[in-house]
RNA sequence: GGGGGUGUAGCUCAGUUGGUUAGAGCGCCGGCCUGUCACGCCGGAGGCCGCGGGUUCGAGUCCCGUCACUCCCGCCA
């Protein structure tokens, strides 16, 4: 592709739209015998002593300079460094039959340089670009504009851009509109923590930097826009996984009026296949409509709540196997009210007893007591627990959970949401150790109906178990008849591949639900209308049914990019401390910026 | 806040039960080399063994503390 010239920001040394005729991915057996001016940086020099090749790079690909000790600028060539920046004139040639390079898609010709102009030489490099082999997270970070110079790093960062571009298109397509809303703002109703910013103007008060853009978006639909978006940034100030960035990350975020929780379904359903068809490489992506699996069914299914779909191993529940049975430890367990789940482990009959004392002994360490199975075969059960359990429970067990000859099922026997919890990683560990996985596809499904209200086990309190402006299902008359316990609400979560990409909700509009709702967790009305009185207000003068959802961005990435890590899909991420090693962030201000800001700083902890 | 892993040359790593002067590859510097594409060959420089303390005749190695990066739990709808 031909290079737009004179669009390029001035060199003082050079005259403008003097850097390049055309790109290091541009040149093609078309070219031989034209003159072209190339820029690049020296991704790899092969010097011969009476010859040399230079590989040359920029962001659209690599092209081979080559010249000899015949040249007048042969000395200037011998000089380079690695990763220098120059400018090189000279005639495009084919090479020899030989000589091709495969591997490069200019590898048909090459440059044979007539002039190399310095236009910025590298120091020795504090870690290689022109490899991929792994370095530590502390070099690569705060050199990332040398990380982000690596193929794959390069790569990544470009999908990302693909991708929000695509999305972007496609809500487009649906009909949303993109919005910016506030970057500073107010503290919001999530769950996190944080992040202030002190005013100047008004001492002692705080800004806060939005956990996500709720209630301005629900502001919108109140405001009558119909159908917002915004690639959005969200900052919390909680501690960091693999695959949560400290500090903020990117949402999808949107908001649709007049709909039900399958209109929002529909909508994004979609975009999401279509992103993922776009940019999978050819991987299988779920069709919409996407299956829909209710909160308790994932739980005791796929132990649970964002179950990989890819894994084809399914829990089954067969308590009634080993009620009053004579393998005594389930049996009184039962009895105290635990439950037993079984998760079938095809074909593993035939494995090594070192199979299943490996998974005993990794199950220890998961804090379960031990990981019971039992191995079917035509005569009936083998092991440990079968010789305590008689032939009809053994049938039983194989019937539940569909067990044949050379099978084997293992058992998580605990109270019933740690029985599920962790039947469901045994089952992504018998999946991933069976190899049973479906390959390359991308497995989505929505979780529905999850609970308005949970218990504290701690505490005995009745608590909103996700976001208290969800819409319970059943309305007012469901919180004032049912056991809040039993009552279901309109929030739903998106998942792929194991992956939660984001929750959403068919919103609260109607003031005395949510009044009712906070005071079945125990809020009265002051509380409400001191915390939310601003969307208290707004909901009182005519607001539209509404809700949506907020995928992330990073994962949708994360997922495309098959990067396990979510800093390799992001340009210029934090440490998991939430550092910035580059930029020094956060760093000391001058006590008088602080005095401007009204705040004294307590003395600082004894540190370095 | 808690638990695990890692830390030796600019980079990636090796370094035995504690034992002389801590090694290799890449990079860097010098020399040779006209068809390489991770070019090749020869030579050289480069070390607070993360930091601090301890045990010991002797510590890269063992113990305690601490710092940095990282993974997990808590936390994050």
């Amino acid at each position: 592709m031909p290079f737009a010239r004179g669009i390029l920001h001035r060199d003082p040394g050079l005259p403008m739209h003097d850097y390049r005729t055309h790109t290091c991915g541009a040149l093609r057996p078309d070219h031989v015998g034209e003159t072209v001016r190339l820029s690049g940086w020296v991704h790899r020099k092969r010097d011969h002593g009476n010859l040399m090749f230079i590989d040359l790079r920029d962001h659209y690909g690599i092209s081979q300079v080559v010249l000899d000790v015949s040249s007048r600028i042969f000395p200037v060539a011998e000089a380079l460094s690695n990763e220098s920046v120059i400018r090189v004139d000279g005639k495009v040639v084919r090479r020899s039959e030989e000589t091709v390079n495969p591997k490069l898609a200019t590898g048909e010709v090459e440059v044979q340089a007539a002039e190399i102009a310095v236009l910025s030489a590298a120091e020795p490099l504090p870690m290689p670009v022109n490899q991929d082999a792994g370095y530590p997270e502390e070099i690569r970070l705060r050199h990332r504009y040398l990380d982000l110079r690596r193929e794959d790093m390069h790569r990544n960062i470009v999908l990302r851009s693909g991708i929000i571009e695509s999305i972007r298109r496609r809500m487009r397509e649906q009909g949303f509109t993109e919005f910016q809303t506030p970057i500073l703002t107010a503290s919001s109703p999530e769950g996190a923590r944080d992040y202030l910013v002190p005013s100047r103007i008004h001492a002692g008060k705080f800004y806060a930097l939005p956990q996500a853009p709720q209630q301005f978006k629900q502001l919108l639909m109140i405001a009558g826009f119909d159908r917002y978006f915004q690639i959005a940034p969200c900052f919390r100030d909680e501690d960091a996984r693999a695959d949560r960035s400290p500090g903020e990350f990117y949402q999808l975020d949107f908001e649709m009026s007049f709909v039900t929780q399958e209109d929002v379904f529909a909508a994004l359903e979609p975009v999401l296949a279509g992103v993922f068809e776009e940019f999978g490489g050819g991987r299988a992506v779920t069709a919409p409509p996407f299956p829909r699996i209710p909160y308790h069914e994932a739980m005791e299914r796929y132990g649970s709540d964002k179950p990989d779909l890819r894994n084809p191993l399914l829990i089954s529940d067969v308590t009634e196997a080993f009620r009053g049975s004579s393998f005594g430890l389930f049996a009184r367990a039962i009895a105290g009210g635990s439950v037993v789940r079984a998760i079938p482990a095809p074909g593993a009959g035939a494995r090594p007893r070192s199979f299943f004392d490996k998974l005993n002994d990794w199950a220890r360490g998961e804090g379960a007591g031990g990981l019971g199975y039992i191995i079917f075969e035509d005569a009936g059960g083998k092991g440990p627990i079968a010789r305590n359990l008689d032939a009809a429970r053994i049938e039983a067990v194989a019937a539940a959970t569909g067990a044949e000859p050379g099978d084997a099922v293992f058992f998580a026997c605990d109270k019933p949401d740690k029985a599920a919890a962790f039947a469901g990683i045994v089952r992504t560990r018998l999946g991933n150790d069976l190899e049973l996985l479906e390959k390359d596809a991308f497995r989505f499904c929505w979780i529905v109906d999850f609970p308005m209200f949970e218990l504290d086990e701690a505490t005995g309190k009745v608590e909103f178990s996700h976001n208290p402006f969800s819409m319970p299902q059943g309305g007012l008359e469901a919180l004032e008849t049912m056991d809040p316990l039993e009552i279901k609400a309109y929030q739903y979560d998106i998942v792929c591949n194991g992956v939660e990409l984001s929750s959403g909700a068919i919103r609260n509009h109607l003031p005395e639900i949510m009044y009712k709702a906070f005071a079945i967790a125990g809020y009265g009305p002051e509380v409400v209308e001191s915390r939310f009185g601003g969307m208290l207000s707004a909901l009182k003068f005519g607001a539209p049914p509404h809700g949506g959802s907020a995928p992330g961005i990073d994962r949708i990435v994360m997922l495309l990019a098959d990067e396990p890590n979510i800093r390799e899909v992001v340009a210029f991420p934090m440490t998991q401390t939430a550092e910035d090693l580059m930029m020094q962030a956060p760093a000391p201000v001058e006590p008088e910026r602080l005095r401007e800001l009204h705040i004294r700083l307590a003395p600082p902890p004894k540190k370095g």
